[in-house]
DNA sequence: AATATAATGTGTATAAAATACACATAAAAG
DNA sequence: CTTTTATGTGTATTTTATACACATTATATT
């Protein structure tokens, strides 16, 4: 039995990132809108084909650069994406990955080579997505919530630091939940992610918060 | 600047499985010694390119059956592995898969169209793999250790149940770490992963120790 | 048949971690 | 200088994890 080698021609890989900001309690996703085919005029998650001198990630910060300018996010690669049919035209593997950053820092390309619009959409007014995105996106949500409570994925959101109460509400935006400000304290510096940078910043109140900053490597833990 | 197409010709997707048994408190992997180029000679995880009629996993299902002729196995997907010149022919993009089975309970085909032999390697004694798969492995590895204590990996290990003592035996091999046989048990039960079957069974020792089984489907447990 | 053996099953006291909860403090606004 | 707003900290209680010892079952031995 040979098998024909058509089985495994014409495939392609897509690098394709869910890029959250969180502003003021409210997470966002940035999208774009696609102005070639296929999935003309829809929106989707940054990314696209990947280049064959590139690294997965390389691709992936390829194709955030070229929508938002931004160079300097820590991307988490998450998952593979394989159905038959998920692009119309050639049989393509996406590689999911996600990144967080502060949408005030960045300038969004409104237009581009590729895209004649974009945008960050808040998680409850997702449109129908170009691809599989939305599933893409759905898997992504739920792997930014492990992951902010064991590495340093939030460190691009705050690269000059971050006081206590801030940090608290990007968590309870990001795990829909709420916490109480005393254990919420302990259990962020029990994970171990923070250093103090012995400094104090401004807030929401009047009393001056301490300032935190995302460690740059986290250590691993124990299991079980 | 239009980009040339041809950065983005010519990619493959390869589907990859480590796949482990423990015997005895020793757990192994198994290899497949390849008879064709690329890397003729050498040994190599269980694995190849992807069909385009076919999902990620089922792709890694065909590869498994096609050396080992086993069907029912738990794998789990976890990682894709995306170096440029991971492989020396075309840019081939991998898709990491792990599983665990009873090796007693599978008929490795020594030799096959692709192979022309297969053994269980302990992971004390892993030769130069084909490929980047000592570098797939070694994450294989760790993924196994992180998926045991909280998904139903092992169930196709033990597919008519398994006692406690014999379990500790398996977590202990694949952790590297010794336990206090009441505290196993209870840790064990408290992660959700078994139900009794109220029957019993032998393992080592004389008195009959109950039969457990790992779950069908696992339930997500609270974060944070 | 009685006894020894080898491994399994269970309970409890202690330590550690998570939770619930209240008051003191700093700066700004009035 | 008094009030307001939001921040920082401590403690009692509950829950969970850990350390540790004896009872039980079937087999093997005499």
């Amino acid at each position: 039995m040979e098998v024909n080698n058509r089985l495994y021609k014409n495939q392609g890989i897509h690098v394709i990132t869910s890029l959250f900001t969180v502003e003021n309690g409210i997470v966002k996703v940035l999208l774009i809108k696609r102005k070639n085919e296929p999935f003309y005029g829809e929106w989707a998650l940054t990314g696209g084909a990947l280049y064959n001198n590139e690294s997965l990630e390389d691709g992936a910060y390829r194709e955030l650069k070229e929508k938002t300018g931004i160079t300097n996010v820590n991307i988490k690669q998450f998952k593979a994406f394989g159905k038959i049919d998920r692009s119309p035209q050639m049989r393509m593997v996406a590689i999911g990955f996600i990144g967080v950053i502060d949408s005030k820092r960045v300038q969004i390309l409104r237009e581009s080579r590729n895209t004649e619009d974009a945008d960050w959409f808040t998680l409850d007014n997702i449109p129908k997505l170009a691809y599989d995105h939305n599933e893409i996106l759905e898997d992504a949500i739920i792997e930014l919530r492990k992951e902010i409570i064991k590495s340093n994925i939030l460190k691009s959101l705050f690269p000059d630091g971050v006081t206590m109460p801030e940090l608290q509400m990007t968590y309870e935006a990001i795990l829909n939940k709420k916490f109480d400000r005393r254990n919420f304290r302990k259990k962020m510096l029990g994970l171990d992610l923070l250093i103090d940078t012995n400094k104090l910043g401004k807030f929401g109140g009047n009393k001056p918060a301490k300032v935190y900053k995302f460690k740059d490597v986290i250590e691993d833990k124990e299991i079980f």
